[in-house]
DNA sequence: GCTACTTTGTGCCTGCGTTCACAAATGGCT
DNA sequence: AGCCATTTGTGAACGCAGGCACAAAGTAGC
């Protein structure tokens, strides 16, 4: 959600998984994702599923580097901040791969959602638009979650193109296709001004690119088969702003 | 975008909004918002609705712009890239603004958003963790959706405090309650690496900030009147991985 | 003033996601 | 070896959100 807000701590759940959107958020519709061809592998994720599959896996991996072996569901469900329930449901999207009386093993666990989630692999990135936020991402060198190196940088500014951020030389938004093609870029990140997003995300798609992660304010049109997901900061502060006037109305009145 | 409490969306969220969130999403839990005590303006809606209200606002401001003084649901909703019944749903959460047969006043349905909303009051923003991220978002100045002034930056680097970024000094983290209180910071957003946040996070409420926005990779524990929504790029980018990997693996397998 | 057309508002149905609660499975202890 | 404590995995119930389809309502034209 937009996506998500947890509540509280002990009881606690994540809320907020845009959406949900968030959605992507915010949004939040959240179709079933359905594996068509492969039944061995048959997957039915919700997507809302892969979201809280990768919160587990971050503090997973922070509970590896503190030497823990295995993990109930109980104690990784605090953790993450969700329902137990909804933990095991989740984690059985990927299998079985817990021990009755005992729980899971860390490492075990790690890798099967690394797995599923595809970070087997590194996927490249393009950051178009270098403002703050895209000169932010471009810096972030390597990601947070590592396994997503920024492999293009775009902008339209002359006096950007070829200079180095975050070691990447910034291209031309002309060169878009070619480039992302050249350099097997997967996922595109737009972090333009409103009106040139479209028209970025346009090229990102005749570059090959098939995940867009759109942080400008703008509803992108995309072919079916690429892969949009919104991070929209006015919506985000909008729906906090809800929750303040409500909180006030319900206090005052 | 995944969003933590809150909802997905994402996003998207959407996601976003998330949800949330969605995102973000995401993500999803949608507990619809209900008004306990006021009758009259008794609301329920639900937070995916609020999400969608947020992208809503913005292609009605658009359209306003360009002179449109009514809009029907169906055009409506395909600029927001929703559904024309479910928007006809959303707006209908806010009461009967529509003209049977004509469709709605572009002007009045931007107020009625914007009352729902708690746009007709500013809501002062504090941003903490003056980072490459931080930076990024202290530039925004007044913030996209507008009515969002940053009225004040936190970081721990000696080197910051005092010195002005976007035009308001930093202070240190330690000061966060004291200030937050003498400037009625009602939105608090955390920038900080992922140690920090918790830390940050508590002062923040501390100083009486009742709604927070967290970029940090983290799980934040928060008492129950605090509203926090998640906004997690590394979340993210395993999202679109997931679809990247599932994608490969039904064409190639 | 009546008719035909347009568009809203919403009741109902469907489907998905969350939650509960329990049976099955495993390890430890005696 | 058998029993008990623990924890997983999941069937089933529940609830919310999305989408359809239509009645209500209002406009325009005759």
């Amino acid at each position: 959600m937009a996506v998500q807000r947890g509540r509280r701590n002990g009881s606690a759940v994540a809320r907020n998984l845009r959406t949900p959107d968030a959605d992507n958020a915010p949004t939040a519709e959240m179709p079933a994702v359905t594996d068509g061809d492969d039944p061995a592998r048959a997957r039915a994720i919700p997507e809302a599923a892969v979201a809280r599959l990768a919160v587990y896996l971050r503090v997973l991996s922070a509970m590896a580097e503190q030497g823990a072996t295995t993990v109930a569901s109980e104690e990784l469900a605090t953790a993450a901040g969700v329902n137990s329930a909804k933990l095991r449901k989740d984690l059985s999207y990927l299998g079985s791969y817990g021990t009755r009386g005992v729980g899971y093993e860390v490492a075990v666990l790690v890798g099967q959602i690394e797995r599923t989630l595809g970070l087997t692999r590194k996927h490249k990135v393009a950051v178009a638009g270098i403002g703050n936020l895209g000169h932010a991402l471009a810096n972030y060198g390597g990601f947070p979650g590592r396994g997503f190196p920024v492999d293009a940088l775009f902008d339209v500014d002359p006096d950007l193109i070829g200079v180095p951020v975050g070691g990447i030389p910034v291209s031309h938004l002309d060169d878009i296709p070619q480039v992302c093609r050249e350099r097997g870029i997967s996922i595109g990140v737009i972090a333009t001004p409103p009106p040139a997003a479209q028209s970025v995300c346009d090229r990102l798609v005749a570059g090959g690119v098939q995940c867009i992660l759109n942080f400008a304010p703008v509803v992108l049109q995309v072919p079916d088969h690429v892969e949009v997901r919104k991070v929209d900061l006015a919506v985000e502060l909008q729906i906090l702003s809800f929750y303040v006037a409500r909180r006030n109305g319900m206090v005052v009145r």
